[in-house]
RNA sequence: CGCGGGAUAGAGCAGUUGGUAGCUCGUCGGGCUCAUAACCCGGAGGUCGUGUGGUUCAAGUCCCACUCCCGCAA
């Protein structure tokens, strides 16, 4: 197999993005030029810290490019010194002016963490699981001026399990993803791509996880909470409340489906695999938490340090 | 120096007005049992985050500095 060299620009940001930048790595006839977003503070004490993608290419011996804005022609400076016949975005986190949408011979491909048209938008994977889909799948596609509405050109799909969290998701998509980019990217080279358009009909949108998102109501479904805690899954994770301190919830499990056995939230029983609340429907089972200010653990821990005792109120 | 909580046996926690440490679980040994994650008896395991720190007759318990962990916020 013989490749001319190609001149690559990638645009991308979180760890997401990143498995894909090291996949392109690994192919020895690509250029590959790397734009994110600058470092912002982040953590206890706000410390300045680099994207994923910064790092997976600064390893690499990129170079890197973290433009504040693409609005101003500053950087249409560096596209014109770059040159990139091809530029691929995943998850980069702004939207690219038109000037740089028709700059690429081959255009500008995205790869998005959903089978579009669902689930366009920022928080695809975690909206997927929290609404407990069967399907979920990865999509390349044209990049458009709108959000996600470009023409799509190959998908990736994998069933979803009933107890994967966002974690699995995430890196199950990354990962395949990945693969999609390359293909996707090889088959523009031959210029063998369909590009197919979006049913707008069908189109749904992946709205950013909000603090609200991550609050559990127990009048919900055994089963629509368990869903989200599992979308939320390890991040940011879902929370209640007890005794006016905030509650994560790691990890949960669906006991009933069906009936009432108490106020919603009410603890009905402490077992050795975890502690037993009532819902709006059915009975969760909820495996580990993090408290306020304390470490991650067991509902078995969190029970033996009396952290919880029958009859309290989740959420109260 | 963004705000706040915490650091005590392998784990999760107590520890009262300062007087050299307890609980639940696990672990080890023994017993009971057809059997058991059940029950009974017994044992081991901690220089109480670090400091050649301060106060005190005496500090896990008060004060100071430092390190680390966590929650909030971004």
């Amino acid at each position: 197999m013989y490749y001319i060299i190609m001149r690559v620009l990638f645009m991308g940001t979180p760890d997401f993005a990143a498995v894909s930048l090291k996949r392109l790595l690994e192919e020895k006839d690509l250029e590959i030029d790397v734009v994110t977003q600058p470092d912002k503070p982040q953590g206890r004490h706000m410390v300045l810290t680099p994207s994923a993608v910064k790092k997976a290419a600064l390893e690499a011996g990129l170079t890197v490019y973290q433009p504040e804005t693409l609005k101003n022609e500053a950087f249409l400076e560096t596209l014109k010194e770059l040159d990139p016949q091809i530029i691929l975005v995943v998850a980069y986190g702004k939207i690219l002016p038109s000037y740089i949408l028709d700059y690429p011979k081959y255009g500008c491909i995205n790869l998005h963490g959903s089978l579009l048209p669902l689930y366009r938008g920022a928080a695809p994977m975690q909206r997927m699981v929290i609404d407990g889909r069967e399907e979920i799948g990865v999509t390349t596609m044209y990049m458009a001026e709108g959000l996600d509405t470009g023409d799509m050109l190959e998908k990736w799909r994998t069933p979803l399990p009933s107890d994967a969290d966002f974690e699995w998701v995430h890196d199950t998509l990354a990962k395949n993803g990945a693969e999609l980019l390359l293909s996707t990217l090889r088959k523009a080279q031959e210029g063998a791509l369909l590009p197919e358009k979006q049913d707008e009909g069908q189109a749904s949108y992946a709205a950013k996880i909000l603090k609200e998102d991550c609050l559990l109501h127990f009048e919900e479904s055994a089963a629509a909470l368990h869903n989200r805690i599992r979308g939320l899954c390890p991040v940011p994770l879902a929370f209640t409340t007890l005794k006016g301190k905030s509650l994560k919830i790691l990890k949960s499990r669906v006991i009933k489906e069906q009936g009432v056995f108490g106020a919603p939230g009410q603890v009905l029983s402490l077992e050795k695999e975890g502690v037993y609340v009532a819902c709006g429907q059915g009975i969760l089972q909820i495996e580990g938490v993090k408290p306020e200010g304390k470490k991650a653990m067991s509902c078995a821990d969190f029970i033996r340090g009396r952290g919880i005792a029958k009859g309290d109120l989740l959420g109260g």
